[in-house]
DNA sequence: ACCTGCCGTTAGACAAAGTCCAAGTCCTGC
DNA sequence: GCAGGACTTGGACTTTGTCTAACGGCAGGT
């Protein structure tokens, strides 16, 4: 997938890719997402944006992410009560939560399986599992 | 379990074995959620206990629902973004979410079986596991 | 080159969920 | 009845995220 390194250019191709305008300010946006492979916070995301100089306003990252998310170039992570975290890995997998730290861990999904599952309530469709394993640091 | 009716003595009942103090305002917040055995949120639940006068003020409500989660009286669910739900059932089980219409279906755990999970990050201890099937209408 | 329209961006106001604090109330043991 | 601790309260505050109205910049047509 990674093959070719994180640049400027491979960001916007990404984007060009999901059908996402590659404006300046959304590539500066995907680019720190992408860069670290990390699940960030949007707050955290608009701070390493703007880490040298002031260059995109708040609105303006949160327009891009609802617009990536829509777009499946990154999910949504919701363990936390306070803040939502993206994670620019879409492949399915899923996490460990650190409920004392918030650090957050991937599992692949292939070696995980989950069965028994009972059929869907009427009337929907299955959008995906989300499996959150919560830790918390021993003593 | 349940095999009592809920009333405001056996919720009372309840907190003692959980060790709360049964204050009237707590007996009023455990009440809407162990009567009606749903996930709530936060305000819903302020607005149930004021439904017929204002009883309870909304730090109490926070404070009562922070100290049943502590002494594992009810379990917190994390899968709105926007709000946290409460739920009355602290029996292992996982959830259907509907993430259009925000409702909330419980899964017995026994039925499911997860396999294939890798070992804990090194340091920590296992907390819980969560799954949520995230749905949506058909169309 | 210029106008025009559209999409994207922006600052700041706003909204909602939840926390904090200092003051007040209630209960209990003496 | 009194003192002290636990509990509750209103309201201010914080944080996360949304909305809006104005602005900017680019593409296409003339």
């Amino acid at each position: 997938m990674d093959i070719q390194p994180i640049t400027r250019e491979t960001v916007a191709e990404r984007l060009r890719a999901h059908g996402i305008a590659p404006t300046h300010q959304r590539i500066e946006v995907a680019y720190v997402l992408l860069e670290r492979c990390e699940h960030l916070s949007a707050d955290r995301i608009l701070a390493l944006v703007n880490a040298r100089h002031a260059e995109v306003s708040k609105a303006t990252v949160y327009n891009a992410l609802r617009l990536f998310l829509e777009k499946g170039l990154i999910r949504e992570l919701i363990v936390d009560p306070a803040k939502v975290f993206y994670d620019p890995n879409t492949s399915p997998h899923h996490h460990f939560y650190d409920v004392v730290t918030g650090e957050l861990t991937d599992i692949p999904a292939e070696t995980v399986r989950i069965e028994g599952l009972p059929p869907l309530p009427p009337g929907t469709v299955a959008e995906g599992i989300d499996v959150v394993v919560r830790t918390r640091p021993r003593n």
